[in-house]
DNA sequence: TCAGGCTTTGACAACGATGTCACGATTTGG
DNA sequence: CCAAATCGTGACATCGTTGTCAAAGCCTGA
């Protein structure tokens, strides 16, 4: 009893504009005023465009109109980061969604797992897509690539690592004064043996937290040759792993700092395993949830990624409002909190 | 000495085809065959089309070659959360988008702070676009409403609860078995004072999980209307005091269960506040970064997001492959990971 | 009453790409 | 060596919408 020629019955065609306007009775050019609130239709007019659009549900097509419309606007916006299940840059993602929102702005997001060719394939997806702007977690050490784009006048904000090889927007933490801080606390508590547990050398945020925790260790009489610095740590698990190589080795350390979530969650698995959680101090970059409720609590020096995303979001809206003030830096400070594990003292000699 | 009739010498405008065929000494046409790698281009007018393009950092614009394509795909799928700086959405959206990128599809990301206004609006904002497909964590009583755009065809996942009013795919944790499961553990251990700690009523998955205790210590003898079941505990904050308030209370309960990530970070600091971390089991739905490493390590009925992400994608995905078969409700198990906290006994009369 | 203005409406081209089709050039096979 | 098939290419219409412009209808005021 099924119709053979017909399609199928179950599905229904997508209606366009025409439709709403031959069962409104007007022309389509009426039914675009209708849907954008154009001014100069009778309301007799809106009111009967506006039933037949409810009838059909009818959804305009806002890349088909994105086409012939002036401002050229896709009211989306594109997001790279590292990892979308990243505590950071959920917290970033969530404080861009906000500022969008308000605008009918959409976002997309992409995680580039800190890959260099993953970057190039996303951006080039999201600029096919024709996104309003950019806000990017940089993986690649350099991004001259993105130079023609630019000039085109796309709004492109670099969160959390600064661009190089290219001049452009950016937002960060204060790596090295972050880091420098961390150093400066756990010297304070007399520590003298110390460990650093990076992230990939290849990001210019690591080695600005490697910089300014090494640096002050050595501004302060420290032979900074002799601390082990480990990098290239990307997951929880290599962190562990060479944290606990260092704690079984000859000179374990008495102070550890850690430069990025990940890295701190290994190295917390790591000191407990080995039974040193409550005799090592431990400060770690970027918060880290239930810190507090550990025992000791754990010892950060917080970002504020709302603050980072906030604010990468206001540059690029700024920018397709027209504001045409070069590239600006922008340094977001960071917090110590102190809750325990920063505060251990170096054993007595 | 700057021009004033042209337009700002630093901006240059965004090629298309026409521009790269022009270069490139060729009509449009042959230009879109090179882009889009069909047949019958002979070698070097290929050569000839792919050198003009990269030489003006062409990219092709998806949308308008969408317009007139045949099979109308955006390559691009919105996906629906609670919020994205949840861990858990986070996980679920790590799982859609590795399923997605082999695929060419982009992922728009949305937080519906679980207001049913915010979901309409979203999804209306998503199907403008033009999304090939939905995954949604439906913060909405009834989706009636997406009726008609189910019969048009769009593939549309439920993830995380399940859909009422409209027939869908869903793919879910088994909310019920999960509860049930925490609440046999706690009765094992010769618990008989407990209390709920739930999420929104208006959500379905959470009314599941309440279900799924209360209908198990119904069932094993516990007066089910003595149990305090606070609900429409959204953060972790309410939880937090909502907790205090049963602790601080005439009969405070011997063993807790909170039925979401949010609700269980609060249970712990409330325990935590009040010196009852090692005297008050605690059981929590979905797992919580560091639960190991507190102590007692926190008990928990852990999901599987990255199952129920990439599931939900592959349903998508074979949808719009030609996949017609009937909506299906797929349940992933859950697993219950102890680690201290949910084996606490009551304490001896 | 009628010129001049404003309101309301629609015809048509255009946006950037691709599907269709046709045409000339080249290759193939008998 | 020629008919037929294949290859390489481009002209043109079209996708769903909006900008431009013109025309018809209505009001206003002298």
């Amino acid at each position: 009893m099924t119709s053979l020629s017909k399609p199928d019955p179950g599905t229904s065609a997508r209606p366009t504009m025409r439709q709403v306007a031959e069962l409104a009775g007007v022309a389509v050019k009426t039914v675009s005023r209708v849907i954008n609130g154009e001014p100069n239709v009778a309301p007799a007019t809106a009111r009967r465009v506006l039933d037949a659009a409810r009838s059909l549900d009818y959804q305009p097509d806002l890349h088909a109109g994105n086409l012939r419309r002036s401002d050229r606007r896709t009211r989306t916006l594109g997001l790279l980061v590292s990892s979308v299940d990243n505590p950071f840059a959920g917290a970033v993602h969530r404080a861009i969604e906000d500022a969008a929102v308000g605008r009918g702005v959409a976002v997309f997001a992409s995680s580039l797992d800190d890959d260099p060719d993953r970057e190039r394939e996303a951006v080039a997806a999201f600029l096919r897509r024709r996104v309003d702007g950019l806000i990017l977690t940089t993986a690649s050490a350099n991004q001259a690539y993105l130079e023609p784009e630019l000039r085109r006048g796309t709004p492109i904000v670099f969160i959390d690592r600064e661009p190089s090889g290219v001049e452009a927007d950016s937002v960060a933490s204060d790596n090295f004064g972050g880091a420098a801080r961390a150093a400066e606390h756990l010297l304070a508590r007399g520590h003298r043996r110390f460990a650093y547990l990076g992230d990939l050398h290849s990001i210019q945020t690591a080695r600005e937290r490697r910089r300014g925790f090494l640096d002050t260790l050595g501004g302060n009489g420290i032979p900074v040759d002799d601390v082990p610095a480990i990098q290239d740590l990307h997951d929880p698990e290599r962190a562990r792993q060479a944290l606990l190589r260092l704690l079984d080795g000859p000179n374990p350390p008495t102070a550890v700092f850690s430069s990025q979530n990940r890295v701190t969650v290994g190295a917390l698995h790591a000191l407990r395993q080995r039974g040193h959680h409550r005799d090592t101090a431990l400060v770690g970059f970027d918060d880290v949830e239930l810190a507090d409720l550990l025992e000791p609590g754990v010892t950060v020096v917080a970002q504020h990624p709302e603050d980072i995303g906030r604010i990468a979001a206001e540059r690029v809206f700024a920018k397709l409002d027209g504001d045409a003030s070069p590239p600006q830096r922008v340094v977001v400070s960071t917090t110590l909190i102190t809750r325990g594990s920063g505060e251990i003292p170096p054993p007595a000699v």
